[in-house]
DNA sequence: AGCGCCCCGTAC
DNA sequence: GACGTACGGGGCGCTA
C-alpha cells in the first residue's frame, strides 16, 4: 500500500508481430490485401489496427516500437543455422516495412533501433532498464520466448490472441514453468521456428518434467544421472555442449549496451494529416473515413484564366509536359459546355471559360500537344459538339485504371478520386483536371510496369476515337414500324391477359413473379420446382417450360412474358431515345465495364436486340439504312472456339478449323464416335452445348441443366470431351493454376483480370473464380481481336476515303452503313481486315451479309 | 415518391 | 450454389 502508481511502458516487438500476422494470413488462404495498383498492404493494415487498438484500450503514457536492422547478431555468430528454418522474407512483405515505419512516425511512437542487436535482446534489456527506473513494462508480442522476461513488473500482451495478458501466474499455466525457467525449457525441448536444436529425444513433455523436477537446466544437467528414463538421461549426458548452446540461443539478453531514457519513449499525440496521407496511399478508405472529413491537404493553386494571352502563356510554361484537361458539363442542353479545366503541375490548375475557347482551340487541335483526360471518348464528344476536332489526347486515366484492375467499382473520375485519394469531387473543372493529372502520374507508370502499354497504345486508345465516332453517327430507326408493332403487341397482350385471368379464375398481375407463383403453385396446384431456402418459388422460363404440358395457362403466361418483355424493353423503349435532330439512335459504348475486356452498350443497349422469333425479327428489321445506303453485317464465325484452338494448341481443334469443318459436328464425332453423316440432330446439339460449356468453364450440373440430360450423363460427355481434346484440358487447367499462383489471368494481348477469389475457402466462390479464370482469356482475347479489327477497319476506310461508316459492335459482329455505290469495296475491306486482323494458327472466318435493314443483313 | 434490390429475359 | 459477359424493365420493399 501507499506505493506510487508505476507508469507503464509498452515495448512493441514490431517485426515479430508483422511476420506472424503476414504468415497467419498466408496460411489462411485468404487473398492478400492490395491497393488498386497491386501493392500489398496487409501487414501495414494489421499493424496499424493493432496500434490503434493499443492506443484506444490502454492509452499508454510510454511506448516504443523496436526495429532490428543489419549485421549478424551474436546468435548467428555462435550458430549459423539460427533461425535458418525461417523462410526468406517475402518481397511483398519487405516492401511494406517502410510504410510500417511511416505509420509509427505518424502515430508519433518512438522507434528504437540498435543495429547489430536482435529485437529480443533489445526488448529484454529495455524491460529491465525501465523496471529499474520504476516503470511497469508491457511487452507487446506474440512470441512465447518473450515470456521469460515476465516478472512482478513485466507482463506480456499478445495482441494476436485477443489481447491476452501474461503475468507470472499465466506463464506458469501456459508454459508449465515459471518465467525464469522458460529459456531453460526452450533450450531442452528446442524450437523449430528459431531452429534451436534442443536436446535430442526430449520434447515438450520431457522438458517440462525435467525443469519442474530439478528447477533449472543447470541442475538437470548436473544431476542427469538421477534421471530414470534412459532416453532422457543419455540425451542430457551426451549432448551437454549442444544443450548449452541451445540455452545461450534461447536466453534473451538483458544487458545489451544501449542508450535509453524514459524521455525517449514518451507517447505523443498522433499526427492525423500524416496518417491520412499514408491511409490514402494504402487505400484504407474505411480508416480514412474514421479520421473525419478530409481537409484536403494538397496545396492548391487554382485560378481562372483572364485572357487569351494569359492562357497561351500559361500553356507555354508547361514546356511540352502533358496537360490534363477536364470539361465541365452543366445540364443546360446546348450550353452544356461552360468551362474547361487545365493542369500540368500537381496542385496547380486553371479554369478556362467559354469566352477563351477560341484561344484554346488551336491547342486542342494540335496533335503534338499531349493531353490527358479521364474518359477521352466523352472529351472528344463534348468538344466535337463545340465544333472542335480535338487531337493529341494520348492519356486516358479511365482506361489506365481499367487496364490495371478491371474492377467494376468504377474507373470514372468521381469513383477514382474517392477510391484512390479519398476525395469528394466538387463541380470545379480545374479541380477535376488537377486530380486527373495526379491519377496520370500514379497510373501511367503502373501501366508500363504491368506490360499493358502496348495493349493501350495499339488497341484501347485508338479504339476510343472509333467509338466516339460511332456514337456520334448513331443508327437509323424505322419509328413507324416500331409503332405498328407496338399496337399489334398491345392487342395480343390484352387478349392473353384476359385469357390467363380467366384460366386462373381471378385477375392478378401476371408480371409479378410473386403473384404468378401463388396462382400456379397454390391455386392451380401445379408441381412446384425445388425452392432455394429463403427464396420465393421460381417462375423462370425453364420452370415454365417444364410445366407447359401441365396446363394451358402456362403456355399463355409464356407468350405473355415474351410479348411484354419485347414490347417494354425494345419496341416502346427505343423510339423514346431517338435523337430528334438526326432521327437516329445514339447508344453509348462503354470501354471500362466488362471485366473480360468486352465492350458494353447502354442507353440503349444495342447489344441485346432480339434475333430469334418472329417478333424479334421484326424489331431487328426496324434498324435500317439511310435511303441509298445499305447495312453490312460482318460477324466472326466461332471466334471463341478458334481462340481456344490457338491458345490451347489442341491438335484436333486446330485440325477441325484448318479443314473448315463444322465444329460442332466434329466435336460430336470425337465424343460419340459417330461420323458427321450419321449424326442425329441430338448428337450435334449436345456437342454444341459442350463446346459452349468449355468456354464458360463447364460443370456437369450446368451442362445437364442446359441439355436436359442427367448429371452423370453430362459428366460422362465432359470426360469424353477432355479425353479427345486433352490439349484443351491441359490449357484450362493451366489457367486455373496460373490464377492460383499469380492471382490473375491474361488474354493473348496481355489484358489482365485479377481473380482473388481463386484462393477462397468458400467452395462456391472458389468454383466461380475457376470458371472466370477459364473463361476470361477466351472471351477477352476474342474481344481484343474484335477491337483491333475495329481500329484497323476504321483506319482502312479512312485511308481509302470511303464514306462507309461503322455503326454497331456486338461482341463478334460489326455493323456498317455503306452507300450503295461503295458496297462491294466496303465488303471487301471489312472482310479482309477482320479475317487478317492478327495472325492465328487457325483461320479466322467472317460471315458477311448486306441488306436494307439489320435482319436482312444478317 | 425515390431508391435499391431481386427476378427475369434479351444478346453474344 | 450449381457454365461466362453484359443491360434493363417491372415488381416490391424500404426510407422519406
Amino acid at each position: 500500500m501507499g506505493a506510487v502508481a508505476r507508469q507503464q511502458l509498452f515495448l512493441i516487438d514490431t517485426f515479430g508481430f508483422i511476420f506472424r500476422a503476414y504468415h497467419a494470413r498466408a496460411r489462411s488462404g485468404a487473398p492478400p490485401m492490395r491497393t488498386s495498383t497491386g501493392f500489398s498492404t496487409e501487414a501495414v493494415y494489421i499493424f496499424n489496427n493493432m496500434l490503434r487498438k493499443l492506443s484506444k484500450q490502454y492509452a499508454p503514457a510510454y511506448v516504443a516500437a523496436i526495429f532490428e536492422s543489419g549485421v549478424p547478431t551474436h546468435r548467428v555468430q555462435e550458430f549459423p543455422e539460427y533461425k535458418a528454418n525461417r523462410a526468406e522474407t517475402p518481397p511483398d512483405l519487405l516492401d511494406q516495412i517502410p510504410f510500417v515505419r511511416r505509420i509509427l512516425e505518424a502515430m508519433r511512437i518512438p522507434i528504437l533501433e540498435y543495429p547489430g542487436f536482435e529485437a529480443d535482446d533489445v526488448i529484454g534489456t529495455l524491460a529491465r532498464r525501465a523496471e529499474a527506473l520504476g516503470m511497469d513494462v508491457a511487452i507487446v508480442s506474440s512470441d512465447k520466448d518473450m515470456l521469460q522476461l515476465v516478472n512482478e513488473h513485466v507482463t506480456m500482451l499478445n495482441p494476436a490472441k485477443d489481447d491476452e495478458w501474461y503475468d507470472a501466474e499465466k506463464v506458469k499455466t501456459f508454459m508449465g514453468v515459471r518465467p525464469d525457467q522458460v529459456a531453460d525449457l526452450l533450450a531442452l525441448k528446442g524450437d523449430a521456428v528459431d531452429n534451436i536444436p534442443g536436446a535430442p529425444g526430449i520434447g515438450d513433455k520431457g522438458a517440462k518434467e525435467l525443469i519442474e523436477r530439478f528447477g533449472s537446466l543447470d541442475a538437470a544437467l548436473g544431476r542427469a544421472a538421477e534421471v530414470e528414463k534412459k532416453a532422457y538421461r543419455e540425451s542430457l549426458q551426451n549432448n551437454v555442449e549442444r544443450i548449452r548452446m541451445s540455452q545461450r540461443l534461447a536466453t534473451i539478453a538483458t544487458d545489451v549496451p544501449v542508450e535509453f531514457s524514459a524521455e525517449s519513449v514518451k507517447a505523443q499525440a498522433p499526427d492525423p494529416e500524416l496518417l491520412k496521407s499514408i491511409y490514402k496511399e494504402m487505400e484504407f478508405h474505411s480508416l480514412l473515413k474514421e479520421l473525419g472529413p478530409s481537409e484536403d491537404t494538397r496545396e492548391r493553386q487554382y485560378g481562372v484564366i483572364g485572357s487569351g494571352e494569359e492562357l497561351l502563356a500559361w500553356l507555354a510554361e508547361a514546356q511540352g509536359a502533358p496537360v490534363a484537361v477536364a470539361i465541365s458539363k452543366s445540364a443546360e442542353g446546348e450550353f452544356a459546355l461552360d468551362t474547361i479545366g487545365l493542369a500540368w503541375r500537381a496542385g496547380v490548375a486553371r479554369a478556362v471559360h467559354s469566352e477563351h475557347f477560341a484561344a484554346l482551340s488551336p491547342w486542342l487541335q494540335d496533335v503534338g500537344a499531349v493531353k490527358i483526360a479521364c474518359d477521352v471518348k466523352s472529351a472528344l464528344l463534348e468538344l466535337a459538339r463545340l465544333g472542335i476536332e480535338a487531337r493529341g489526347f494520348a492519356h486516358d486515366v479511365m482506361l489506365y485504371a481499367f487496364l490495371l484492375d478491371a474492377d467494376p467499382g468504377g474507373c470514372g473520375l468521381e469513383e477514382q478520386a474517392r477510391r484512390r485519394m479519398d476525395l469528394r469531387l466538387g463541380p470545379a473543372p480545374e479541380q477535376h483536371a488537377d486530380i486527373t493529372l495526379e491519377l496520370f502520374q500514379q497510373l501511367s507508370p503502373a501501366v508500363d510496369e504491368r506490360g499493358l502499354r502496348k495493349l493501350y497504345d495499339e488497341i484501347e486508345l485508338p479504339l476510343t476515337r472509333v467509338l466516339a465516332r460511332m456514337e456520334r453517327t448513331g443508327i437509323r430507326i424505322d419509328g413507324a414500324e416500331l409503332k405498328r408493332l407496338s399496337g399489334l403487341m398491345e392487342t395480343e397482350i390484352a387478349r392473353l391477359t384476359a385469357e390467363v385471368h380467366e384460366l386462373a379464375g381471378k385477375p392478378f398481375n401476371i408480371s409479378s413473379p410473386q403473384q404468378l407463383g401463388r396462382v400456379l403453385f397454390e391455386d392451380l396446384k401445379l408441381p412446384a420446382p425445388k425452392q432455394a431456402k429463403g427464396k420465393a418459388v421460381s417462375t423462370a422460363a425453364d420452370v415454365l417450360d417444364a410445366l407447359a404440358e401441365e396446363h394451358e395457362v402456362v403456355r399463355k403466361v409464356q407468350e405473355y412474358r415474351q410479348l411484354t418483355k419485347l414490347k417494354g424493353t425494345y419496341v416502346d423503349a427505343l423510339p423514346v431515345l431517338i435523337d430528334g435532330a438526326t432521327g437516329r439512335l445514339h447508344t453509348s459504348f462503354n470501354q471500362t465495364v466488362a471485366r473480360t475486356g468486352r465492350l458494353s452498350s447502354s442507353n440503349p443497349n444495342l447489344q441485346n436486340i432480339p434475333i430469334g422469333d418472329e417478333f424479334g425479327q421484326r424489331i431487328r428489321s426496324a434498324f435500317v439504312a439511310e435511303p441509298g445506303w445499305q447495312l453490312i453485317s460482318a460477324d466472326y464465325s466461332q471466334i471463341e472456339l478458334r481462340v481456344l484452338a490457338h491458345l490451347s494448341q489442341d491438335p484436333r481443334l486446330i485440325d477441325a478449323f484448318t479443314r473448315h469443318e463444322d465444329i460442332h459436328a466434329r466435336t460430336a464425332q470425337e465424343i460419340f464416335g459417330v461420323p458427321a453423316g450419321l449424326q442425329t440432330h441430338e448428337h450435334r446439339r449436345m456437342a454444341k452445348a459442350i463446346n459452349y460449356g468449355v468456354i464458360y468453364g463447364l460443370s456437369s450440373f450446368g451442362l445437364a441443366g442446359r441439355t436436359g440430360s442427367s448429371k452423370s450423363e453430362a459428366q460422362h460427355y465432359i470426360n469424353a470431351y477432355f479425353e479427345r481434346y486433352c490439349g484443351v484440358k491441359e490449357y484450362l487447367e493451366g489457367l486455373v493454376e496460373q490464377a492460383r499462383s499469380t492471382g490473375r489471368v491474361r488474354t493473348l494481348f496481355g489484358r489482365l483480370r485479377p481473380i482473388p477469389e481463386i484462393k477462397s475457402t468458400d467452395a462456391p466462390s472458389r468454383n466461380r473464380a475457376e470458371r472466370e479464370a477459364m473463361n476470361m482469356p477466351l472471351q477477352g482475347t476474342a474481344a481484343d481481336l474484335l477491337k483491333l479489327a475495329m481500329v484497323k477497319v476504321q483506319a482502312r476506310l479512312r485511308q481509302d476515303k470511303l464514306r462507309t461508316r461503322m455503326i454497331l459492335t456486338v461482341h463478334d459482329e460489326l455493323v456498317f452503313e455503306a452507300p450503295e455505290a461503295e458496297l462491294d469495296r466496303a465488303r471487301e475491306i471489312v472482310g479482309a481486315e477482320m479475317e487478317g486482323v492478327y495472325p492465328m494458327c487457325v483461320p479466322l472466318k467472317v460471315d458477311l451479309g448486306v441488306g436494307r435493314n439489320w435482319k436482312e443483313a444478317k
